[in-house]
DNA sequence: GCTTAATTGCTCAATTTCGCTTATTATAAG
DNA sequence: CTTATAATAAGCGAAATTGAGCAATTAAGC
């Protein structure tokens, strides 16, 4: 059985019971306990779960809405987790950082630094992500931003949502768009779009984060050219094509997030 | 079982009845006695529960503010549910209300009518819940106020978020404090209260929603007084008191929710 | 086809938890 | 006040959980 399918058989598992433990989990999947043990603790480590002694606990409220979120943001989450830890590293003690809603800067939660940092954001999956796992260290204040709920999504759109943006200004933007090609960057959502030209108009700096399944795709709304961006965060170099020459041509500094 | 789920169980049985000694346990739960006390010492000196010869005793006299979130949403879980029921039941077709943040507001989540309604909160839990519930009924609207994100409540505060609020007007306020006494409403939180101020100034009607654990309550902040509260949803009916009289008094309406 | 990386199941030591027994303490009844 | 009953706390061995390390298998990449 691929891990994939152990880990979504868990959580559904997770869903109808409340509890699971590792006796369990060994019945209804049939893998050893060890691999069990690692299974319950991949979960624990991505947020889908919380780890306890014996076994797994659902998480409630928030998170556990998040749930079927979460496994599309599985699409690659290695490279997303790699540029989101690349991104956080562009950050100096003190920042105000614009950050876009999306899977890619969702896993900007995981690697907040332990420096003062003023994190601007549309996004509800991410503040709520953030609101959990950094509830005690008084280093990191989260805003969001006001406007009307799109559900599907998990983020705020709309006039007010624009608005109260505009009423901030940041080190850095960190656009997470639906993709990049030549002629600039694109998201699927007109109203996304609208809140991520408002946060690159307000930053001093505007970082692009583009998993592998970006590059070179357009959607719908073009959300600016390439000339506004300032660096490109990627899973691996370009190597080469017409995007790179592009993006040199604009200067945007290409800035590839080492892969371990 | 798992440790953590013996603890859980224990709470919940504590908040549907008040007692539970180690015999009732026991058959819950299926472990030894001597398992049983020392959950019951951990719960205890965890200060979730009230240790007891015996027994254990749900906690009644602790003010909600001074626990943690997930504990305090468990605490007259039922009387929070029958409460939001019944708030839910005072809305038409087309309705726009505030709600504020609190755990009994959050109930809200589970009986949203499948008439046009438009729900504005400055609670991210409130937010995401309905967020995933009600995705795809187009029929409700979920607005939420900007602002600073207080992590341990969930809740956005700041002056963005008063401000924010202060732009919309609604039919209704559903404001869930901390504590209601004859002088007035309460909470524990000073930002918490100014977002509370706004809604009850900004709606046409006032509903304060309050569970036993509520009622001749006093907390740090003092929101408003009673003249400003249109109805009083309880669980049960006041059966007299100072309370009920400044109720009558202040021509509040009492709305005692069925519990089954 | 070969190499590399990831996954899996196993073992082992350290720690935690569990249920039993016993001595002590608190409550209740005479 | 004294005694009887029940509950508790502490100690102890057995069982379970965990994390680490390791070899074998499998899948993926060049």
């Amino acid at each position: 059985m691929i891990p994939l399918e152990r880990h979504e058989r868990i959580l559904e598992h997770l869903n109808a019971h409340r509890f699971l433990n590792v006796e369990q989990a060994n019945a209804l999947l049939g893998a050893s306990a060890a691999t069990i043990r690692r299974d319950f603790s991949d979960l624990a480590n991505k947020g889908l779960a919380q780890r306890t002694r014996g076994g797994l606990r659902r998480l409630e409220q928030v998170e556990d809405g998040a749930l079927p979120y979460a496994f599309r943001a599985g699409r690659f989450a290695t490279e997303k987790a790699a540029i989101a830890q690349a991104a956080m590293g562009l950050l100096t003690p003190g920042n105000v950082v614009f950050v876009d809603g999306g899977t890619t800067t969702q896993q900007i939660a995981r690697y907040i630094p332990d420096f003062p940092l003023t994190l601007i954001t549309n996004s509800l999956r991410l503040a709520a992500a953030l609101g959990e796992q950094h509830a005690q260290s008084g280093n990191l204040h989260v805003v969001l931003s006001g406007g009307t709920l799109h559900p599907e999504a998990g983020l705020l759109v709309g006039p007010q949502c624009t608005r109260t943006l505009s009423e901030y200004r940041a080190d850095w933007a960190f656009i997470s768009p639906g993709g990049i090609d030549i002629h600039g960057i694109y998201n699927t959502n007109e109203d996304a779009a609208a809140s991520e030209r408002v946060m690159m108009a307000q930053a001093a700096k505007v970082a692009v984060l583009a998993d592998p399944g970006k590059l070179n795709r357009a959607s719908m709304c073009r959300v600016s050219g390439l000339d506004l961006v300032d660096t490109l965060i990627t899973a691996r170099t370009l190597g080469g094509g017409p995007l790179q020459d592009a993006l040199i041509e604009a200067a945007v500094e290409l800035h590839p997030a080492g892969m371990k």
